[in-house]
DNA sequence: TAATTATGTAACCGTGAAGTTACGAATATA
DNA sequence: TATATTCGTAACTTCACGGTTACATAATTA
């Protein structure tokens, strides 16, 4: 596998989001995940992997099986990267507040 | 400009994400945001033309420079997209409660 | 045992994102 | 007015991502 890529790329590809939600609805090996999508089944594959990689998603085999459950920790990065521009825009609104109550 | 990238491939860019940050801190133009940077200006003209797009920041034209602040709207859809899969581990957890109280 | 199914991986290719340099235009300053 | 500053854009190059096909292998099933 390519150098791993990080939380923020993993979820720029349109079709691993799509993935990642298709996961909250069920469970999926490769090959049945692979029906939902134009592209092969290799291709399926790679996202996975990559996918796996990052931390979103296990990977539990079953035989010849692979079934593919969302997992927390890719996304920890992403919110905690996103609340801290959350707190630069409450802090605004309490800088805002503070001046309206000394007028 | 080329066709405009949704909000998860414009921060999948560290550079884009590290602007971004820098904007939290200060207002920059094109220039003094550069000078942040191991990359050229007109690289980071990009960067910016990017972002502004994608509703990440708002620039302000005061006379030849052009002058950056952060904006909420780009950063919309992204908490949504987060929400949806903090709603299934919510969902999740309750079930496991549900579970446990009526063993 | 033979055939089928589920999968990973190697090798390859096309494309677009991200960078560069070179320019011109507009604004500010000496 | 001449010079310096700020900026956008066109043209070009590079390279890695995302896709493909063609295999091999392990686990089922007939």
């Amino acid at each position: 596998m390519r150098q791993t890529l990080d939380a923020f790329q993993v979820i720029a590809d349109p079709s691993r989001r799509q993935m990642l939600h298709l996961l909250t609805k069920e469970t999926y090996n490769i090959s049945s995940l692979a029906d939902n999508f134009e592209m092969s089944r290799p291709a399926v594959s790679k996202h996975i992997g990559i996918l796996e990689a990052a931390g979103f998603i296990t990977i539990k085999d079953v035989g010849r099986e692979r079934f593919c459950t969302l997992s927390q920790d890719g996304f920890i990065g992403l919110r905690k990267w996103l609340t801290h521009f959350d707190d630069f825009w409450n802090k605004k609104l309490s800088n805002l507040d503070t001046i309206l109550k000394h007028k």
